[in-house]
DNA sequence: GCCATAAAGCTAAGGCTAATAGCCTTAGCC
DNA sequence: GGCTAAGGCTATTAGCCTTAGCTTTATGGC
């Protein structure tokens, strides 16, 4: 039995590209393991907790690659172009990896890991906010808002949710001027 | 072996109940059954499809509910109050449902049935847009906004997302106060 | 250079699931 | 009275996760 030299993050990246490509429902020990090159128990030496755990790493490893993505995109600009150009990074993401996007709710209730990188994923709408000179609590129910907004689009998207003709392109620049023009109005208390 | 009557809506009735007391990853047909008085098998000939129209049927049967609580919310109030009021419904629902809220994506692709309930859900909220001066197509864009946000709010809210200290209600109220006033300054093409 | 030990692989087995096939009984209609 | 169809059942297959326990490999200390 030739050693693989398998680590936990190479379990998640063939965990990936199988949700890639069949989507999240393929997700089953037994076919990353054969991806792998290994038998299914073998996994557990890498991924302790099994199923769940891979889940739970898989949520981690996409919520980083999303704050990453939103980060690019907001360096360099300001304002409403920030905003603007962070949901589009948001929406471009999640069109581009729509399986991987909708394996995320499959993780288990939120650990310290993915508040981590859920927390630099709010780091970046929270620093674009600023310039709407919002900061402090107020800045937390911002982005809660903007990120509402963001997943709920890219998910009601991916799941087919928008069936009328409407161009979903023009929608998306209505959704973020809404945000933008709401954003300027925001009900100082 | 005494007949049990059933019927597909006494099926999705025991499916609901389970989802509601232990959530969508405890709905197995094994257990549907049990709760039916029935051998699993036996779901068949009620259900066809077998877990997947299960989970079709429950799609469509929460969408339903959905919609009806909106409606419900929206009669007999006019403009910003009317979308707040279909805003708090909407969040009303998922937070006393949360686990059938969340069953909803499990569905299968969207077919006619899911696509009617979708469109009493929509035409709810295509009702009380037509007093910002939208219709048309920009009624449409402006729904999917409305849908957007209500539906990421709730389901990042249901899975967690929203760890800080920050008040979710105050969130809530932003949100809305920030969706009124985007829709007023829509951008009109 | 050798040996002990821990890590990383394996097979086997148990228990769960959905789904199909085929049989039996009941209910209702002609 | 008898036929048909619907609604039950058991048995079976195939696939999954998970644990237990064994074997091999690689590595670090002497």
């Amino acid at each position: 039995m030739p050693r693989v030299g398998l680590t936990p993050e190479q379990v998640v990246d063939h965990a990936l590209t199988l949700i890639d490509e069949q989507g999240p429902d393929a997700l089953t020990l037994a076919a990353v393991a054969a991806r792998a090159g290994v038998a299914t128990p073998s996994l557990y030496k890498h991924v302790r907790g099994g199923l769940t755990e891979l889940r739970r790493l898989i949520a981690v490893r996409v919520t980083e690659e999303l704050a990453a993505r939103l980060a690019d995109a907001a360096v360099g600009r300001s304002g409403d172009a920030a905003v603007a150009a962070v949901l589009r990074a948001y929406h471009a993401y999640a069109t581009e990896h729509p399986h991987r996007y909708n394996a995320l709710p499959q993780a288990p209730q939120p650990d310290d890991d993915l508040n981590q990188a859920a927390a630099r994923l709010v780091g970046v709408i929270v620093a674009v906010l600023r310039e709407y000179g919002l900061d402090g609590s107020e800045a937390i129910h911002a982005a809660r808002t903007v990120r509402s907004l963001a997943h709920g689009f890219a998910s009601l998207r991916i799941a087919g949710a928008f069936q009328l003709a409407e161009d979903l392109t023009t929608t998306h620049d209505r959704l973020i001027a809404t945000l933008t023009s709401g954003l300027h109005t925001w009900p100082k208390p």
